[in-house]
RNA sequence: GCGACCGUAGCUCAGUUGGUUAGAGCACCUGGUUGUGGUCCAGGGGGUCGGGGGUUCGAAUCCCCUCGGUCGCCCCA
């Protein structure tokens, strides 16, 4: 049997149903927020990755020629599609520019929990902005949208860092300025490695050994953004001049009143790539999933791409993870309270008459606005008719059924349980009163206001 | 790209030291003959045992390869 390629995802109504309500959840955050929604190509130039990430990226990325010799990628990432959209439009942009996208990703790499070869990512981008203000509003963001699927600051830690802070902690231990990006790196890595193999390494970047145990303490203070900043500066035992990026942070996220879940944690660096500020991930309280959603700043991007000087903050958040940690909790509603419950359920509980009359029925109260489904069974026991109605959450159920021969039927409410017979004409009127939907007009013309 | 473990029905799984036409529950479909809801009873469809090759009189079972899954490594934008 033909299977579905490494790492992909088929869809089933079951699946798909959670993947518009998480991408309606997403929209909805977003646009609240005041963030506007765009989109770009599935594929870019490969290029436009090999700028900002360089040779060793394209590994990991699906990429192809076209019939003109270009080379192409799918794309990995959203963030060099916004920088390009950005620099075609950067003259004539509102400051700040608040975007979001909810694309799908493609990467090339070996799945594994948490991890496919394609996945949506949402992505939120505040750019024109460099103060504190926006870095604070972007996280705002994407923890409006994690306690909107249930998730609580006890469940989970929105990890910030700077990376100017760091850098200088970093220098004022000793390390020699060329060695920043490695020492970044080790720090990404320090929870992968044993305690000898992070000593040799942080040694061969030039460390003591008191302050490879420094180094160590920094990377894995873990201080409640709750601290007063007395209390911050005491924990990191750092020169408070060094800590001078953070203070701004910290001040913005006491007064909007994000701190409780936030924490400072000088290990997070994510990656390597071009954050310049403010960096910071979510990630599951018992530490357990991957990051949930990753981002900060990126003052040189739009710049790099050929772009004026622009400040640039953001986050991606994936699907996947998103979903496997709502699974954890229990926060991952069921398919069938997703669903589209249907308005009415038509089932034939009678003779030729009833079947005949059905499908003009069911057709009539569809083009009166209402999500009608039948019965497709070739059974006439209405006590398993019933069942199936029920089973499809129906609001109603309507039986056609020996009534007929005085030209009514029978409605019955699934929720209420009390059923009342009515005239055949007069069902769409009847259900959409019930339903709170009904209006004159629509009853005027039921078949003729549709439009078509 | 590398390593470890796994792969039997749509789902969860059973299948003896290798031994006849491979099983259960759930789900799905039909019926229980004129009508009221997650019951109950009976029946049914559905599996090249992931795929290919090998060993053997005989393979779901043992060996090799391959494809996929899971968990790590690399990477994590």
């Amino acid at each position: 049997m033909l299977q579905a390629p490494k790492g992909t995802r088929d869809f089933f109504p079951d699946e798909m149903i959670w993947r518009r309500h998480l991408e309606k959840t997403w929209r909805e955050v977003s646009i609240r927020h005041g963030f506007d929604e765009i989109e770009g190509p599935t594929f870019e130039l490969l290029d436009l990755y090999r700028v900002k990430s360089g040779d060793e990226i394209v590994s990991e990325l699906f990429s192809f020629e076209d019939r003109g010799g270009r080379q192409l990628a799918l794309r990995p990432e959203f963030t060099p599609t916004l920088a390009r959209m950005v620099v075609a439009r950067a003259a004539s942009l509102p400051k700040p520019t608040k975007w979001f996208a909810i694309p799908l990703h493609y990467r090339a790499e070996r799945p594994q929990r948490g991890r496919l070869r394609e996945f949506l990512q949402w992505n939120v981008d505040m750019i024109g902005d460099d103060s504190p203000a926006a870095d604070s509003e972007v996280l705002g963001v994407a923890i409006d949208l994690l306690a909107e699927l249930g998730l609580t600051r006890e469940l989970v830690r929105v990890k910030i860092s700077h990376r100017e802070t760091v850098s200088k902690c970093l220098l004022r231990l000793g390390i020699p300025e060329d060695r920043l990006l490695q020492a970044f790196a080790l720090l990404d890595r320090r929870d992968k490695m044993s305690p000898e193999d992070f000593q040799k390494a942080a040694g061969a970047l030039g460390l003591k050994d008191d302050t490879i145990a420094r180094f160590d303490e920094i990377a894995r203070a873990g201080i409640a953004a709750t601290a007063s900043w007395g209390e911050v500066v005491r924990s990191l035992q750092v020169p408070e001049q060094d800590l001078e990026d953070l203070q701004p942070i910290h001040d913005i996220l006491d007064k909007t009143g994000l701190a409780p879940w936030c924490e400072y944690d000088l290990g997070i660096v994510r990656g390597l790539a071009y954050y310049t500020g403010t960096v910071f991930e979510i990630r599951d309280a018992g530490g357990k999933e991957r990051a949930v959603c990753g981002g900060g700043r990126y003052d040189r991007l739009v710049e790099t791409f050929g772009g004026p000087p622009t400040p640039a903050c953001g986050f991606g958040m994936g699907d996947v993870v998103l979903s496997l940690m709502l699974q954890d909790h229990r926060l991952k509603p069921e398919a069938a309270d997703i669903m589209p419950a249907p308005d009415v359920f038509l089932i034939s509980a009678g003779g030729d008459d009833a079947e005949a009359l059905l499908p003009k029925l069911l057709l009539d109260l569809r083009r009166a606005g209402l999500h009608a489904r039948r019965s497709y069974r070739a059974t006439r026991n209405v006590g398993k008719l019933l069942k199936e109605a029920s089973n499809t959450h129906a609001r109603f159920a309507v039986i056609l059924g020996q009534e007929l021969e005085q030209g009514q039927l029978v409605v019955k409410d699934l929720t209420a349980g009390d059923q009342i017979p009515v005239d055949v004409g007069q069902v769409a009127k009847l259900v959409l009163t019930r339903l709170g939907r009904f209006s004159e007009r629509g009853l005027d013309a039921p078949t003729s206001s549709c439009g078509m």
